[in-house]
DNA sequence: CCGTAATATAAACTTATCCTTATATAAGTA
DNA sequence: TACTTATATAAGGATAAGTTTATATTACGG
């Protein structure tokens, strides 16, 4: 989840569309415009942004209105500080990384 | 800027390092026995990271001792905030971008 | 229904990223 | 000085990502 976040972001791009669609709602011909950027390329970035949850589309006639999804936005940036605060042995996901890192004096580099 | 940043957290290897090092500085051969994964693969990673400046190390004798930089992860990370809030025309990289914006309606799906 | 505007998708190419294997460096230790 | 430990780097290959060109889809306007 973090992952995917973190690369669409981390393009620049997909940063450029993402800051746009934040100052407002755009088309996809509107991002071509504003970005000098070819319609597939801007399609397939939106595309990936739209996976990560950080931009989602309404129709509008033949255009597809492209939104910026500030809550989702916030919310993983609020769970990535988490994520980044806690105590390793609480998330689950690093079990194993943490049940390592415990008998690590016995094992390596001493 | 944040494209490095973005793009270093990005990784799945990387992230495990991150969130690692924010536990606790560790070696490069402490990384890879907990996170199993080979040293040179480690090495690579780590330099990655240096370069976004998400991380830090110091020698201990032969070890090198990696440190997760708390203080410009934060420090990033809130500028990020600012870029993503602020009116577009108060970002001089955006400055072509705005003026685009602004005569839109002109030249594009009418 | 035909044409056009807006967008998506596919194929092909280029370049970048990640990983492995092998080798180099650099600092302790015997 | 030779050996070992810790780490870096280089070369190679495989896969993924980004871009372009060409084509498909979908909706509206006549």
């Amino acid at each position: 989840m973090f992952e995917t976040f973190f690369k669409a972001l981390g393009e620049p791009t997909r940063l450029r569309i993402v800051r746009m669609l934040a100052e407002q709602e755009l088309c996809v011909c509107e991002l071509e415009e504003i970005l000098q950027v070819s319609q597939p390329r801007i399609s397939q970035h939106l595309k990936i942004l739209k996976q990560a949850g950080l931009v989602s589309e309404r129709r509008e006639g033949q255009k597809r209105m492209c939104k910026f999804n500030q809550g989702y936005y916030y919310d993983v940036m609020a769970k990535f500080g988490q994520f980044m605060q806690i105590p390793l042995n609480e998330i689950p996901e690093f079990k194993e990384e943490y049940r390592r890192m415990c008998d690590i004096t016995s094992s390596c580099c001493k």
